[in-house]
RNA sequence: GGGCCCGUAGCCUAGCCAGGACAAGGCGCCGGCCUUCGGAGCCGGAGAUCCCGGGUUCAAAUCCCGGCGGGCCCGCCA
């Protein structure tokens, strides 16, 4: 059970699902729902705070509805002596119950004056040691919009987790071994050969992300024209067509290039033009890095340096959004983790040749009904067999994430591993939960969860990291802060330089977290900055905005809320005023299903709807022109309620909430 | 060919898992409020075959079956 008095309207929504369960009990019935499940806030207010259908117990009682419903709001009744519940009327099958504003907002009150920042955390009954993986860009180019949405996920996760009282650890895992990883250093051991620049001009990761899309743009331009050749000689007009299309696409994409930094183009041009076989030079330095050759350590750990040091910039510096652990996934191969995965998959009775090469066949492991429905696997659906090593020997990113997989729960005794990954990653995110299985990692594959997302477009543009073309995130951030900056600036004139730029950030990063959390993660959205930084409703500065204004309001008022002057009967009566203590009072309630259920915009949608009422009240409710004192002071802790949840809400999606703006 | 996800007013989104009371919010549109605690605001209005067709149920946006449309995945890439 909760500690009691966190959460004053979820002891109301428990009781009255209590009282069903007792009900069913004693007539040793049974209903399918949990029926906390059942308990909903009605759709018109005449109807009261809460409601339980009863039609739902009709039957297994042996009742009418009617019956039930009035036999149940009887129990529910005689059970509210001493809670928040008030009056509660059975009207047709729904069980209708009031809560008593005043004794509601005596005990929210005292929640929210008493822990403050902690208000809203509702303790677990299971605490949980909890690793969220999260964002692992490719450390080839900068972040962009998809990134971010990962980005925004995994550290709200975090948070919500965190608030509900589980021990959480959250990793970012970069993936140097693949590759694209070794198409960016090959760039950079042309660059170093041919005395071309080699530390970046600018933003680090910005720069990566040029060689990276130069170098692999010259690579596929070399190997285009070699195909063309042989197809020319062969005769095949078809396939000479379809190759001399790509290549004029790719030589557009070189133009493009050249056109950032000719100098750096064209000493990556001859150089590359001149190798003899530059996908074989590619192939040597894969080979190299994970067995650890020396010169191939330097070359690929001091570019991915660079770009993990740009990536770090705008996740931990512009975002706020940090990691407790770095995880090199070369580390894993050097070390012995991948090698004693090999071992154990090797004597596995899963371990099979396909296509000569060494991999894991799930045929039979699939079939196995218990694994089909931890892993929700569908009937019909064939997994293809997972291949573990190339036959050069190297290991694929499959086989080493099977072994950090395992290395996420090892390493801090987790419970559980969340990963946020893209949803296009389905696929091998169940082979290695089905590869865990095989080898005997059962708990862990129960216990890692594939938090997918969906893609983020922007309007009108196509993204090629290979190519260059891309928006990076940072350029977004900057045009958010720039906006909101100029916003503050028009409305706001006495804040001055510095704090206008700093709340300025604020803003414009709370928008693009707001909208990149306000969407469901299994839903494809296209990502408009107009609309994000319209800062009208059902955006963050709408959100902060309130809260300056909840800020401003309780500094007129001066110094501390008269607590000691609270009249409480002033909670009901007015029904605006009421309704926004009803609203800020579930905020414990809501925080708590958005951590249990994953779902960082439950806390979105909830923030939407308190603003809004909280917006809708203080115009027709006046604070400081009140004339009665007890009013006055409960009006005064109203407004600190919603405060308090407005800003401690926006915290567990890792948005600011300025005091002024 | 198989699998997964999505489909709710002109547009965006919630509700679907756990079926219930006239389907909720926003953008845009139309009309009011230059209201004393901050107009990034408030009030009112128009706008929905909840993709389609069956089924289950006292009750279906929600569950089941069959379609349609869109996205993604089925590499010795990641």
């Amino acid at each position: 059970m909760a500690r009691s008095g966190v959460d004053p309207y979820g002891e109301a929504v428990r009781l009255l699902a209590r009282e069903a369960s007792r009900l069913l009990e004693e007539k040793g019935a049974t209903i399918e729902e949990k029926p906390e499940y059942l308990v909903s806030p009605p759709p018109r207010p005449e109807y009261g705070d809460l409601s339980f259908p009863a039609f739902r117990l009709a039957r297994p009682l042996g009742m009418k509805p009617v019956e039930a419903a009035k036999l149940l709001a009887s129990r529910v009744s005689a059970a509210s002596t001493g809670t928040v519940v008030g009056r509660v009327e059975p009207v047709g099958g729904f069980v209708n119950v009031f809560l008593n504003a005043g004794e509601l907002a005596r005990r929210v009150f005292e929640a929210a004056r008493t822990l403050g920042e902690g208000f809203g955390r509702v303790p677990t009954e299971k605490p949980l040691r909890i690793v969220i993986e999260h964002t692992s860009a490719n450390p080839v180019h900068p972040l962009h919009i998809g990134h971010a949405r990962n980005a925004a996920l995994g550290d709200a996760l975090a948070r919500l987790l965190e608030a509900r009282g589980h021990v959480v650890q959250r990793r970012f895992y970069i993936d140097d071994m693949g590759r694209q990883v070794a198409v960016l250093a090959y760039g950079m051991m042309k660059l170093s050969e041919r005395g071309g620049p080699t530390e970046p001009r600018g933003k680090p990761d910005h720069w990566i992300g040029l060689v990276y899309a130069v170098t692999h743009t010259l690579v596929d331009i070399r190997t285009t024209r070699r195909m063309l050749e042989e197809a020319r000689e062969a005769g095949d007009e078809e396939r000479v067509r379809e190759l001399q299309e790509e290549l004029d696409d790719l030589v557009g994409a070189a133009a493009e290039l050249r056109e950032r930094d000719s100098q750096l183009f064209d000493t990556l041009a001859d150089a590359i033009m001149a190798d003899e076989d530059p996908e074989e030079t590619i192939a040597r330095i894969t080979r190299a890095y994970e067995f650890g050759e020396d010169w191939a350590v330097k070359l690929v750990r001091g570019a991915v340096e660079k770009c993990i040091e740009g990536f770090r910039e705008t996740l931990e510096g512009r975002l706020g959004i940090r990691f407790d652990k770095w995880d090199w996934e070369s580390d894993l191969v050097w070390g012995s983790l991948v090698g004693r995965l090999l071992e154990e998959a090797r004597k596995s009775p899963y371990f099979a040749l396909h296509k000569e090469a060494e991999a894991l066949d799930f045929k039979h492991l699939q079939r196995d009904p218990e694994v089909r429905e931890r892993l929700g696997l569908p009937e019909t659906l064939e997994i293809p067999p997972l291949i573990l090593v190339r036959s050069d020997g190297t290991t694929l990113y499959t086989t080493r994430d099977i072994a950090y997989s395992i290395y996420k729960f090892r390493d801090f005794n987790a419970d559980r591993v969340i990963n946020v990954i893209a949803a296009e990653q389905r696929l091998p995110q169940l082979q290695i939960r089905l590869a865990l299985i095989a080898l005997g990692y059962r708990r862990e594959a129960y216990n890692m969860i594939h938090y997918a997302y969906e893609m983020v477009n922007l309007p009108g543009v196509k993204m090629s990291g290979r190519r260059g073309r891309y928006v990076a995130l940072d350029s977004l951030i900057d045009a958010a802060v720039q906006k909101a900056g100029e916003e503050i600036a028009k409305r706001n004139r006495e804040l001055g330089e510095e704090r206008t730029r700093e709340i300025a950030r604020q803003v414009g990063v709370g928008a693009v977290k707001y909208a990149l959390l306000g969407v469901n993660a299994a839903k494809p959205m296209v990502f408009n900055l107009d609309d994000t930084l319209n800062f009208e409703r059902n955006t963050a500065p709408y959100i902060q905005y309130a809260h300056a204004r909840a800020s401003k309001i309780l500094a007129k008022a001066g110094g501390e809320i008269p607590w000691g002057d609270v009249d409480y009967s002033a909670a009901e009566g007015h029904p605006a005023r009421r309704r926004l203590l009803v609203e800020a009072s579930r905020f414990p309630y809501i925080a708590a299903k958005a951590a249990d259920e994953l779902r960082p915009e439950l806390v979105v949608e909830y923030l939407n709807g308190l603003a809004e009422i909280f917006n809708t009240w203080y115009p027709q409710d006046p604070v400081l022109a009140e004339t009665d004192r007890g009013a006055r002071a409960y009006k005064l802790g109203l407004v600190y309620l919603v405060k308090t949840v407005l800003r401690n809400a926006l915290g567990l999606l890792g948005i600011p909430a300025p005091e002024e703006m």
